[in-house]
DNA sequence: ATGAAAGCGCTAACAG
DNA sequence: CTGTTAGCGCTTTCAT
């Protein structure tokens, strides 16, 4: 501890025998100064440990090279190849990742934001919990991404998990299920609305008849209710909105000795940690969040390193709309993971 | 997007008709100015949005409000108790709290904590992949507090799963176990050695062979190895390094036809996300992890408002050492979970 | 190629 | 109680 005072620029330019200006020249454009100079401030440089304040230089350039990930939970497993996807890309350009926490809160999220503001150059929003009209407040503050939400204006990626409950629906089709239940997800949730806008039509279309359940909160503990509502329903087959989700309905059916899969087949969707562990193993829709992630920060790094909006000076006009905020969100295809949770029909 | 301008302390104080020592005074000191004054410029504040500027108060403070709390890998399950708590007590005190993952390389985390010098006040580094010589040339820059690690002079909280793994030992030795293996961690690894100098005299006195196995790297996919080699060991437990690792035992002994506990009882470490999901559920040691990361933060946060170390103008001579620097580690007890993968000796 | 000086947004003296 | 001034560490004109 005991920290010591940070050697600032002043002092390596004194070291090296030349003025400020020099020796950030020589730091920052090694070309635009004498190589012996440069050398010199170099070597003098790293002989003090000096290192460039970042406040300073965020004070300056207005840019800070971080970038925040906000997330409601930082420990739900679905968020992780999110994690490491920006991360990585983000890495590659220079910057540097923070993760906040909104704790499933749409005040801490606000708050988060709030204070997030200057602090970063842009933000990627992953399962936000705010209303469309406050996630368009935000971006006009702060260059922002969405994950799994359509903003007019806003850039986005979308994960297909509705085309792969739809896989889900035809996989036990195909092995003799003609009445499936759907256990959905918080009424909030556009995922799972736009799940039950694809399933509906499916099942028709496969001669299936679909029970929708819920709305659930997506965790282990609504499974019990979940497993007794499909049994009740007299379904044998019950796709879960997530994979936590489906866990619980594993246990419940398990107290309940009803076999998995002979007499109830359960479908979970993320892929989950664990979701390979559980016996029987579960049969799941995977999404490739990693590669969302990277796309994700690829959006946001286009915005920040492309297009500077310089309106300096606004006098009150509109900006034009940038071309690129109205491009469609990307979305991404999912796919379905058989397990032994799922078989034919009981 | 299109972000607009921020609006600055100046536009306020033009705005309320004031001099931006005054508005910075109403905003941050509303006792020393005028309530009118006051009233206003938090008024006109308001209505232009205005956010002060972190950079800026950086800049002229030395202090970022921010703590940034190190991991090997944000992803694994064992360190989600120790966000959760950091992050609570953090906020608790107006910080904000970054995550850094140094995806388990040494070197990204040296260059990690460089980058963040000036960027935070301090850091909580948890499960450091670096040397103790790194850690404490690393404090001297950077207010430090260590996770599961003994730095001298540097303070840090303890998690004593070494004591709960004889916890672990004992519950065998009563259920009748006579030749128990230990499967070993990283040999880097600062818990792993402690757990093998606590079980060694431990298994002496119940009376049981300890055969230590190992080492191994602590994933799912290396459980395999260690099942194999425990069933060679011929013992009729096995104490895994971590929970991970026992997820890979139980799937080999059920893919070799082992039943456990029948033929083998398995424990694991750390009682992660799936412990008790998995068939049979495992026997484990729990942590107070949480807790843990609320006291890192606490003692952390002591030296950042406590005792402020002002050597301006070090003149060369050593700083006193502070006498908490010197204070042994906090450490926390642990303790063993019972579930259904440890019986009776087969 | 280099130095001097201005200024980013803010707070902390120091006057008034 | 409030305004003026200086300066945090850095980059960037503008001279030289």
């Amino acid at each position: 501890m005991a920290v010591r005072r940070q050697p600032t620029l002043r002092d390596v330019a004194a070291a090296a025998g030349v003025a400020v200006s020099t020796a950030s020249r020589a730091l920052t454009r090694p070309g635009r100064v004498n190589a012996d100079t440069a050398d010199r401030v170099v070597a003098v440089a790293k002989e003090l440990g000096y290192i460039p304040s970042a406040s300073a230089r965020a004070l300056l350039s207005g840019r800070t090279a971080t970038v925040a990930l906000v997330l409601p939970d930082v420990t739900n497993p679905f968020f992780f190849g999110l994690v490491r996807g920006t991360g990585a890309r983000l890495r590659e350009s220079g910057y540097v990742q923070v993760l906040a926490d909104t704790e499933e809160s749409a005040e801490v999220e606000l708050d988060t934001l709030r204070k997030l503001r200057g602090q970063v150059d842009g933000a990627v929003l992953a399962a936000s919990r705010l209303s469309d009209e406050q996630i368009a407040a935000a971006a006009a503050d702060l260059a922002l991404v969405v994950v799994n939400r359509t903003i007019p204006g806003t850039p986005g990626v979308l994960l297909d998990t509705a085309g792969g409950m739809v896989q889900a629906l035809e996989h036990l089709a195909v092995s003799g299920h003609t009445r499936v239940a759907y256990a959905s997800g918080p009424v909030t949730s556009w995922s799972d609305r736009r799940r039950r806008e694809a399933l509906e039509p499916a099942a028709a279309r496969l001669g299936v008849e679909l029970v929708v359940l819920g709305p659930y909160a997506p965790v282990r503990a609504s499974g019990a209710q979940v497993a007794d509502a499909a049994i009740d329903a007299g379904v044998t087959a019950v796709i879960a909105f997530n994979d936590l989700l489906a866990f619980g309905v594993l246990e419940r059916l398990d107290a309940r000795d009803v076999a998995v899969p002979e007499r109830m087949s359960v479908i979970g969707c993320d892929d989950i940690f664990g979701a390979d562990l559980v016996r029987p193993a579960l049969t799941t829709v995977e999404s490739p969040v990693e590669q969302a992630g990277r796309m994700a920060a690829d959006l946001l790094l286009a915005r920040l390193e492309g297009g500077r909006s310089g309106d300096e000076e606004g006098d009150g006009f509109d900006e034009p709309v940038d071309a690129r905020d109205a491009a469609d969100p990307v979305m991404l295809p999912t796919r379905l993971i058989v397990r032994s949770s799922t078989g034919a029909a009981g």
